[in-house]
DNA sequence: AATCCTTGTTAAAAATGGTTAAACACAAAC
DNA sequence: GTTTGTGTTTAACCATTTTTAACAAGGATT
């Protein structure tokens, strides 16, 4: 699977250019020209990795930045900033990001960059696989095999729920954000896409119902909870 | 073995030489004339390098790598461009690709960085080469001699059903994305081959029926996940 | 209380995948 | 040149998973 990089650059020439580059290395690149739209594409998408440029109309890239970092402190993200800028002042702004790069910069050295953090994150990833199997409470729930065994009865889970579950068991006895695990899960957070939610979130109430100690709670207008009670 | 170079150049002249010469040189050329037959040609068989004239009739060259580029991100890619060219023209379109020449070059300049890229590439494939032969679980794979030999029988496997087999062992735990393992083998992501694929997908579960501690998962709307359970 | 928005529930529709066998393609053998 | 055998694709039918739709119910807001 492509990598998936937002890049929003206001300069037409330089955007195009990234996203050409970048979309024949591999990677699946979408550009918008200012923060607003940038804002709004990571809203509705997923993306391994933001490029952003610094000085944009409307909106900032270190407004931007603010943004997403309040929803997401994982993904990766790389300020472009003008030469002009003082080294100082660029280290103020930046602080949080992952890398910078100041233009104008070589193509070769932005990929090695990207390479390189998304390797560190992809490791990160994998370290903090799901176990395998995770206990709770009377269950017992295999993430890989997509199966849950509750002392009643043996359960395979189709995709979607599985992957549902999963959210909650990460986040026992915490409220689960509805447009996060939309993004996570359905990649988009949309009308339709939350109603299909509802109905699987009905599904797993009704597998959990064989422990009588788990139950999913809502709350209303943020998400849901799933709450262990001992 | 030798080489092989893909050769997409609509002046028959030259390409009649360059064919030539890289030919005497120890490459197996194949020689198309314009951007469309280059692209059938590069769908049909594997190549070790491609060298593609920028302005051609039908299918410019920098079209054809996008092309290229959207099923393999590994194969080299070198771009002949005319003289005419302005500079920061040529600049932008051969972004991506590994080098670039400006005609008329010379032969032996253009033979030195052939040669030079196919170092780099050939490197990183040793190194990647799949281990022969492969154990997992209770199994032993010969991905070179298309033989999985499971504690009951030996199998011998079919050209699809060794290559689609070897995807799932190099992912092993991880989900295969449906798209990405058609464009590997079949070329192409297109209804009939995707259908064609679920037929192995059920033979390969059939041989791993042996051994009860792989099986393969299906993703939905993904793709599949060898999982080796524990 | 009236209204609006969000969520619960159920069933039908649509999309995707599983299975099997027949059709097809191609090469080796006769 | 035809036959035979093997690998692959196509087709048909079925099963499962996911999405959509419609309506009911619950909170929040005025």
């Amino acid at each position: 699977m492509k990598p998936k990089l937002l890049i929003v650059e206001d300069d037409p020439n330089l955007g195009e250019i990234l996203s050409e580059y970048l979309g024949l290395k591999g990677f699946d690149t979408t550009l918008k020209r200012d923060g607003e739209e940038g804002g709004h594409a990571f809203q509705k998408d997923t993306y391994d990795l933001c490029i952003l440029d610094l000085m944009m109309p409307k909106k900032d890239g270190f407004t931007l930045a603010k943004e997403i970092r309040s929803t997401d402190s994982e993904t990766p993200i790389i300020f472009l900033t003008a030469k002009s800028m003082k080294q100082d002042i660029i280290k103020g702004f930046t602080i949080g990001a992952d890398d910078y790069m100041t233009k104008p910069f070589s193509m070769e050295e932005l990929l090695l960059r990207i390479q390189a953090i998304l390797k560190r994150s992809v490791k990160k990833e994998e370290e903090a696989a799901f176990p395998n199997p995770f206990n709770i409470a009377g269950l017992t729930y295999y993430y890989q095999e997509n199966r849950l065994v509750t002392p009643k009865r043996e359960i395979n889970l189709t995709t979607k729920e599985n992957e549902l579950l999963k959210i909650f068991f990460e986040n026992v006895n915490k409220t689960v954000d509805r447009s996060m695990a939309l993004k996570k899960i359905w990649k988009d957070d949309s009308y339709f896409n939350a109603r299909s939610m509802d109905v699987y979130i009905a599904k797993i109430r009704k597998y959990l119902q064989d422990e009588p100690s788990l139950k999913i709670l809502t709350i209303h207008g943020e998400g849901f909870k799933l709450v262990e009670v001992v």
